[in-house]
DNA sequence: ATGGTTGAACCTCAA
C-alpha cells in the first residue's frame, strides 16, 4: 500500500480538443489518480496511447458528442461499472465507477458528471434532481461496506454561499437553486465529506468560471466540482486544494481541476 | 446585461 493518494477531478470540456492542457497539467502534477468529465467523444477516440504513456490505467465510458467519464489511475483498476442505477431509459455517459487496487488493500472511486439543469423548472431540471438522488440511493448503500472511497466529479451544485461569487443575486439560478443543494447535501448527510470544505472552513475558491461575459477576470465563478470522501477515506485527508491555473491558460476548460491527498 | 463563449457536429444544441 501506498503511503500517499493524490487524486484529482477535472472537467476538461472534450478530452481531444484539451488534450495539450491536460498532459502539461499532468506533467507539473503528477496525481496518482485523475477523474474526467465532458470527454465529448467515444471510447475509440480517446487519448489513450498519450495517458497509458504516463503511466495510467483507464477506465473510460464514452459517449459521441456529450457526456463522457473516465478513471485514470496510476494503479490497476477493477469492478468497473458504467451505470447509474434507477432509470433505465437514462443513457447519457454520466458515471464510472472502478476498485483501485493498492497493494494489500483497495480504494473504490468514481468520476460523476451530474446534469447541469439549463433552466430550473425545465425538464432538464428535473432530470438533474432525480439524477442527485439516484447518486445519493447508490452512495449509501457504498458506505455500509465501510471502504475507503471517493466520490468526484462536475455536480454542477455549488453547495454553500461562500462557494459562488454573489449569493444574493445567484441564489434560486441553476447551479445554486435551494432543491440542487438540498439534494447534495442529502450526500453530504450520508455521511460523504467535501474534501476541500473539510480543510478550508472559510476558503472562496472556485472551479468553475462561464466563458461568455469575461467571468474569469471578474472573479465571476462557483465552486461546483467536488471530491466526497466516505468517512473512512476522510480519515485520511491530508491535503486539498483547486488548481485554477488552467483556467488562465490558451484554450482553457472552463473548470478547473481539484485535487486531494489521503495519507495511509 | 434575457447578453455573452465554447465544442462538436451540423446549419443548432448543450453547457
Amino acid at each position: 500500500m501506498p503511503q500517499t493518494l493524490t487524486i484529482a477531478t477535472w472537467n476538461v470540456n472534450s478530452v481531444r480538443s484539451r488534450l495539450p492542457n491536460l498532459l502539461a497539467w499532468l506533467g507539473a502534477n503528477p496525481v496518482d489518480i485523475l477523474l474526467l468529465q465532458e470527454l465529448k467523444c467515444i471510447k475509440e477516440q480517446f487519448p489513450r496511447m498519450e495517458l497509458e504513456d504516463l503511466g495510467y490505467n483507464l477506465a473510460i465510458h464514452g459517449q459521441k458528442t456529450f457526456n463522457g467519464v473516465a478513471i485514470c489511475s496510476k494503479y490497476p483498476l477493477d469492478d468497473i461499472i458504467c451505470e447509474l442505477p434507477g432509470d433505465e431509459s437514462d443513457s447519457a455517459a454520466r458515471y464510472i465507477e472502478a476498485v483501485v487496487s493498492l497493494k494489500g488493500a483497495a480504494l473504490r472511486v468514481a468520476s460523476v458528471y451530474v446534469p447541469n439543469g439549463q433552466e430550473v423548472g425545465s425538464d432538464k431540471f428535473a432530470y438533474k434532481l432525480s439524477f442527485l438522488e439516484r447518486l445519493s440511493a447508490l452512495w449509501a448503500q457504498h458506505l455500509r461496506h465501510h471502504e475507503i472511497a471517493v466520490l468526484g466529479g462536475d455536480f454542477n451544485v455549488a453547495p454553500y454561499p461562500v462557494d459562488v461569487y454573489d449569493p444574493e443575486k445567484l441564489d434560486g439560478s441553476v447551479c445554486y437553486h435551494p432543491e440542487e443543494r438540498q439534494r447534495l447535501r442529502a450526500l453530504l448527510h450520508l455521511g460523504m465529506v467535501d474534501a476541500f470544505r473539510q480543510l478550508h472552513p472559510q476558503m472562496q475558491k472556485f472551479s468553475w468560471w462561464d466563458y461568455r461575459g469575461g467571468s474569469y477576470p471578474r472573479g465571476h465563478g462557483m465552486r461546483i466540482d467536488h471530491l466526497l470522501l466516505s468517512p473512512e477515506a476522510a480519515d485520511c485527508l491530508v491535503r486539498a486544494s483547486i488548481d485554477e491555473n488552467p483556467r488562465g491558460e490558451e484554450k482553457p476548460s472552463d473548470h478547473a481541476p481539484v485535487i486531494a491527498t489521503l495519507k495511509f
